[in-house]
DNA sequence: CCCCCATTATGCAAAACTGCGGCCCCGGTT
DNA sequence: AACCGGGGCCGCAGTTTTGCATAATGGGGG
């Protein structure tokens, strides 16, 4: 039996629902010929008349509308085809979420291309939100984070995460104060907005030096880099972004209260998921070379 | 969200099942670089790789394999609205089986169209088989019959059918033998051949003339009536026939023996069907007009 | 180790389809 | 009564898709 055009039954539900012609044409993204021909056909394919021609629109014969049903039906399949395969082009994706240096200094030393010559199924994407990542609500797989622990998180920790105080060369050419810890508050600082006071810097901040002079408030890590080196003041950082700045000064060695620990999280529902379980397997192979990438 | 080319499916199933795009071609009926193109074009779309290439043909990836269930899906549900649309469409067509000259008197006589004039929405198709049509077997939805009534098969009576002997005119003027009823034997007869030998006719004849000589034996009423036109000997026929040909001369009257009813017949269980009973009501109401197209 | 074969992939011309613009038709409105 | 707007239908031209022919590919058997 020579069959129709699958495609046509999309042009009867849009016709069906919305009574002409024109505005289905409207609805479908297509041009109102296209859709009168294409039903042309089916009907002619069908030896079925579907809809009766008006100058009002088309309306449903009663052969049409009993056949409406079926054509959701098909719908109805086709639209769970597509979301399946949504899911399972998703499954090839691993979306791994982490600080952005991080993610630059994972790219540079070439882990990544590691794990995909790996994985060749897979595909890491890196999602650099400004705003938190919540794995909890699927919008990223995995996170490489240095913060605390969270619920439903699981994970492993890799690495250190060091904070030291650092200063530029050529602010401490222009400053005299000795800089010391204790001397912290004299030294114009650099730390993070509002938007950021949760963080633990801020929090060490607020403790150590409540009184200080800010030279800047920041938005993110690399606002903090940014700010020392153009000589602003001081600030914390991580060693690992600190250390590989020719042009900064650690002026206070690691300081403790700053001190977490890099862990690699999955939520709890997701460890079991194969590209999770491979990134898993992967950093389980290479922690000791990703050490030195997170720690610096 | 850009939907993709629901006919794609279909090269999806055939070449998952045939395991080549140039099988999985010859199955769908085009060409195989538009299988070839079209999965491309489907696989982009998805974002997802269905099949893997190899120069054995194509398999299909995991990811494929999982997909598989949901196009199947996919294609029963357009099966199935292909075949309601078979169903729908075949509910407006009336599948009438009767002798060929009745249907030749029937659509002469205008009745025909005066039925579809009165019911746009049916069409009427002759089912005019040289086999046995069987209403039970929905070979045709209503008979016309003048033979005994059979089971399951319900209706009513329109009209006599009266059978009577002929001869045409040449074969008259040739031969001198009375042409009685008690004569009959001595002249050449056309009957049915074995075929038919269920036949009223050839029933009637093996008993009042066992041992006549036949000058023809034919396959179908209308065979009879080119042999006894042809003046190759006497044979009954239906008086509707009979008497609408000038050549032809009644010589023995009404036969009795062969005398039917004609009846309009459905199966029972289609009876009800729409069109079977927009059919009747026709009937009914021309009832009249149609009882001389049957009788003559 | 190389050839052979089935199959995939691509270049090109023909065919099919789509979009566009125009025209007609009808019903409601001023 | 004439206008207006929504909608169907049709011819034409540009674009896309298809089919055909052909090159490229890679595994299996001798």
């Amino acid at each position: 039996m020579e069959t129709f055009d699958w495609n046509d039954l999309r042009y009867v539900l849009a016709v069906a629902k919305h009574g002409s012609t024109i505005a289905a044409a409207r609805a479908t993204g297509v041009n109102q010929s296209t859709v009168q021909r294409r039903l042309g056909e089916l009907e002619k394919r069908l030896a079925l008349r579907i809809f009766e021609r008006a100058p009002s629109g088309y309306r449903l014969t009663p052969a049409g509308g009993a056949l409406i049903p079926a054509a959701q039906a098909v719908e109805v399949a086709v639209k769970s085809f597509g979301e399946a395969a949504e899911v399972i082009a998703r499954a090839g994706i691993l979306r791994v979420t982490c600080p952005e240096p991080i993610a630059y200094r994972l790219t540079a030393s070439g882990l990544i291309d590691r794990f995909h010559d790996r994985n060749a199924e897979f595909r890491i994407e890196f999602v650099l939100s400004d705003h938190y990542v919540d794995l909890a609500k699927g919008e990223a797989d995995i996170a490489l984070r240095s913060g605390d622990t969270e619920e439903n998180l699981v994970g492993r920790t890799i690495a250190d995460s060091l904070w030291a105080v650092y200063a530029s060369r050529i602010y401490l050419e222009r400053h005299d104060a000795p800089v010391v810890f204790a001397a912290l508050p004299d030294h114009p600082l650099i730390g993070f907005d509002h938007s950021l006071n949760k963080h633990r810097l801020s929090q060490w901040l607020r403790e150590v030096a409540p009184d200080a002079v800010y030279a800047a408030r920041v938005t993110s890590v690399l606002g903090l880099v940014s700010a020392v080196k153009a000589g602003m003041g001081l600030a914390a950082l991580p060693v690992a972004l600190g250390g590989a700045e020719p042009d900064l000064v650690r002026v206070i060695d690691t300081v403790p209260a700053l001190t977490r620990s890099w862990r690699v999280l999955a939520h709890v529902d997701a460890r079991q998921l194969p590209r999770v379980k491979a990134f898993f397997d992967f950093i389980e192979d290479v922690a000791d070379e990703l050490k030195p990438v997170l720690t610096g």
